[in-house]
DNA sequence: GTCAAATTAGACACCGTTGTCTAAATCGTC
DNA sequence: GACGATTTAGACAACGGTGTCTAATTTGAC
């Protein structure tokens, strides 16, 4: 075989142009990757679902393998952008630090932990992480495994200002993520978006807790080291 | 249902003499079943994980499906009976809560949620649970699932007691579980178990934040509790 | 309308897996 | 050692999935 047909055939369709079917394609496969990981999908389901013949898949991405980094590829882009959007809400200068950072919170699980993307990306990354460790690499240092350390710095800087009492950030972040999870592990395990009332509620017991551990108490006068903890 | 009955009335090898065979396969088999998932898990990988000879797992369980649902109920039964010692060994009447609280969190992360059992299980409810719906249900209901409800019940004696300062048990339970497992999602994603040090240092974390938001605390004057004992 | 690129359906070889079958080898118990 | 139960290796068909190929059809730009 020419070099020049390999090369003709390896590029495939022209980026450019419909590019309508490679966006029907990566959706459909990233929707079937997360439902039955990477060996279980099979290209004709994806094909299916993306209302496009099976060759079509293969004219775009020469293999599975190809089409699957693709997708995680694409949605990391997305979820990327997506967090950094969010992160930029994060209320620095705020008279109500409760109720803007439940609103915060709310918007962090909606958009970037809970929604389409963020739980194929988790569930990608949990069945398929020892597989492809690169992939796992690219999610937590360049993708939403950031998450943590971009909220240490913001409430490190909440924490100088004094409206916060946090005397390990990561943890406190760590904490904070975790928190907002508490209530919608649940449901997401079974692959459920949660409803809105749902984020909701669980972002305000999130905050509640979070703001009862590392809130500025300006009534305790006498702390000087001594924990708050009560010795029954 | 347990393991021993199905195999009474299995027409397989005698389950009385060689239950090493039946315990090496189930052991492989939960391994491989937890690396590869369901449809990625392979007879003959099994087989050879166990050393046996792929015909012997036939003989025993019927075929694929059978082998996977006594792989699941071997484990959840073992995981049930591990919680179930655990919670017992909740500190109801302590005179250091933080300590003993933090040790048995470090109990629970160690015995039950980051161990083999634990690991293997909540990676299959995550990634066959649609598949099997009564797997998660079992899970839920009769299996460590009903681990937040037991903390919340434990918690609500606790705060009746005037030690802690609980509104919503079930919300403070499922948080405290979040809490624990803040620090060690990020290493048992990898598929690593924590070392000793890890988990106690995670235990701390969780169970400082926990008091931090949850103890009585003794300036709140406008409370009716049960007066309360400084330590020295 | 023309023409090239893109898409499609269908057939195909190839491979790995499941589950069955058989005959030989091994084990446990007497 | 004998004997029944168990395990084993190997061959086997059936099946589904991947990836290739070809020929027909559709699309889109001019």
């Amino acid at each position: 075989m020419k070099i020049r047909e390999a090369a003709l055939k390896s590029a495939g369709p022209s980026q450019r142009g419909n590019c309508a079917k490679r966006l029907s394609i990566l959706d459909a496969a990233a929707n079937v990757f997360c439902r039955e990981g990477f060996s279980g999908a099979s290209i004709d389901e994806i094909a299916v679902e993306a209302c496009v013949s099976r060759q079509t898949i293969y004219n775009h991405y020469r293999e599975k393998e190809t089409l699957f980094t693709a997708v995680v590829d694409d949605v990391m882009d997305r979820a990327n952008a997506t967090l950094f959007s969010i992160l930029a809400t994060f209320p620095e200068n705020s008279d109500n630090l409760e109720d803007d950072l439940t609103a915060f919170a709310n918007r962090l699980t909606k958009n970037c932990l809970c929604n389409q993307d963020g739980r194929f990306l988790r569930r990608l990354v949990q069945t398929e992480g020892e597989r492809y460790p690169h992939l796992f690499e690219a999610w937590r240092q360049h993708g939403p495994g950031k998450i943590t350390t971009a909220l240490a710095a913001l409430f490190a800087r909440l924490s100088h200002k004094g409206v916060l009492e946090i005397d390990d950030f990561d943890v406190a972040a760590r904490q904070f993520l975790a928190l907002v999870n508490a209530d919608l592990q649940m449901i997401t395990l079974f692959g459920d978006t949660p409803t809105q009332e749902q984020l909701e509620s669980a972002s305000r017991n999130a905050v509640r807790t979070f703001m009862r551990a590392y809130a500025h108490r300006k009534d305790d006068s006498t702390r000087s080291g001594v924990p708050l903890v009560v010795a029954g």
